[in-house]
DNA sequence: TTGTAGGCGTTATCAT
DNA sequence: ATGATAACGCCTACAA
């Protein structure tokens, strides 16, 4: 067994209460008493046990992350800045990837229960948001929103707007898409997108042709599949806006198996602001990804604090590459 | 408070030991109890303390990652592949990443100690591991090896060699290297591949520039920034060998800044296989990555079966893409 | 400032 | 098949 509390009590000539203040930086310990007790923990390389001590204090020193994927660039990068400032605090970063999303958060609920003291959901579906509030611990959304919860998110519909007009501007009208499957039914970034989209198209009068809808499920391969499908249909499309950079990077790679290239001979653009569009050429609608993570972390302990932190719009911008050239370029070119 | 097993074992008219046998699925319990039992607990809504129960058996029923980076690629797939076996395993996945290559597992030791029966630690130091194994749990090492661990590599060596030969197979002689400052002295995947690197030019008795060798800290970033200061000097490598893929890219933006077209102006290897390295043309030396961190979980499953799992060797293969092209090509289309 | 002791919610051993 | 009841290791009033 390993060493515990009354081991150091015992070692130190003092009791367990004073070794647990003492250890803990509590107030009313002599400044002689805590120096000798952390020098005898420290000779007995003492570590308290986590679960003794959660038990009986309720403190959990854990923050949950519920996220749809752990590979894919957004909710990687989103980790990475939540997890920047959990480590910060000390506090221990506890994922659940919930990949299937039949599999709805009713688990997580239950699972979460008592082992965390917040949680951050990343893309959750709209709903299952309530259930995790019955943890009963500060939660924390990002890319969702729920009626008083506190979340991050940029303007979907504003980015997916901004997108599509660019598209339009450079004279495009056979406007093709690449989204996600669940998009038109759930209230997600998707579908937020999705409806940005059709302001754009509306504003500018042109018809929405579904039919130059694809899935692209919000993966690499998938984009490529959806844009195969675009670039099948006769009345294939001059230019193609993918809900996420990544579905993009996948309709590049279909456009050169056909012999396309982006921008010249259709133009694309997608969402993100991916680390790697840059030198793709892809252009897209930026996003502060890690910030976000970051952002909603913030939330979480500011929660703690007694906070009741705002919802937080992050900040997007266009970023205007080669894959959408004006089309006096891209003629030019050819 | 929530409800605990005390009131589920009251409402359900047996002892809190059935209760807990009933739950747990252990033998010994009348098939009518268990369906009682379970029922009343379902009504109540009833979780069992993690904490109490951890606390009492000594089981924690989780798995820490420590790993220097949660966004880069071959971090964030190699989690993705843990994650998808411990999910399986209804283990939870504690994730501590250490970005801090100042702040040595030692403190990682310290917090894991009694919290978790499982510890996978990816790219880690050499000499780390035996700290870690201070911990008394089962152990597997992703990237790096140490006596008496089980662990899930590739040959890096080789597949540095591999890199490296295909370069001078087509030609070229001044190959320029871009690794991280610490490759030198760590026994770590990065001195693993300069090994690789040095013994092909060995082979093929090529003196070796340590000129052309420059840092990328295996990031994007980074290899943009060697890339540039390759290209600064007037003996210009004709070919580079990155360490990495993502470095690999970082080149190429470096490259397309200068005007120059990998694989015609200056040949470009890489080592991951990346997702997007198919779409950049790039060439590379592919790993399993997400299998890696399958396996990794594996081996400590089956460490608690009392298994002692021999290292793996996780292969590796040559994908030549347009960024070696051959150099008849590349003056062809000069 | 320091010590005493009850309690946190389960598990597991030993009876019954 | 079930029930009592010690642990498990720490925290935290309450006393001293």
């Amino acid at each position: 067994m390993a060493i515990t509390i009354r081991d150091v009590a015992r070692e130190a000539g003092v009791s367990t209460a004073t070794v647990s203040r003492a250890l803990r930086g509590l107030p009313h310990v002599d400044p002689q008493t805590r120096e000798h007790v952390a020098r005898v923990a420290a000779e007995l390389d003492y570590v308290a046990s986590a679960n003794a001590s959660r038990l009986a204090s309720g403190r959990q020193g854990t923050v949950a992350v519920i996220t749809p994927s752990l590979s894919r660039w957004f909710f990687a990068t989103v980790l990475a800045g939540i997890g920047e400032v959990l480590q910060a605090e000390d506090l221990d970063l506890l994922v659940h990837s919930v990949e299937d999303a039949s599999a709805p958060s009713l688990p997580s609920e239950r699972r979460l229960r008592g082992r965390v003291d917040g949680v951050i959901a990343v893309a959750l579906p709209s709903g299952d948001a309530q259930d995790l509030r019955g943890i009963g611990v500060p939660l924390s959304l990002i890319g969702a929103t729920a009626d008083g919860v506190p979340s991050v998110t940029i303007d979907d519909v504003d980015a997916a707007r901004t997108a599509t007009a660019h598209l339009i501007s450079l004279g495009h009208e056979r406007i093709g898409l690449i989204g996600s499957g669940d998009d038109a039914s759930a209230d997600s970034a998707g579908s937020w997108r999705m409806e940005g989209f059709r302001e754009a198209m509306l504003e500018a009068g042109i018809p929405i042709d579904t039919r130059l809808h694809a899935d692209g499920g919000f993966t690499v391969d998938g984009g490529e599949t959806a844009m195969a499908a675009l670039l099948a249909r006769p009345d294939r499309p001059t230019a193609v806006f993918a809900l996420s950079d990544e579905m993009a990077f996948g309709a590049m790679r279909s456009l050169r198996r056909h012999a396309l290239r982006p921008g010249n001979d259709v133009a694309l653009i997608g969402i993100d602001g991916h680390d790697l569009s840059g030198l793709l050429d892809l252009s897209t609608v930026a996003q502060p990804v890690s910030d976000m993570g970051r952002m909603a972390a913030e939330q979480v302990l500011r929660q703690w604090r007694g906070d009741t932190p705002e919802p937080v719009r992050a900040p997007t911008s266009l970023v205007a590459r080669g894959s959408t050239l004006p089309v006096a370029e891209a003629v030019a070119l050819a």
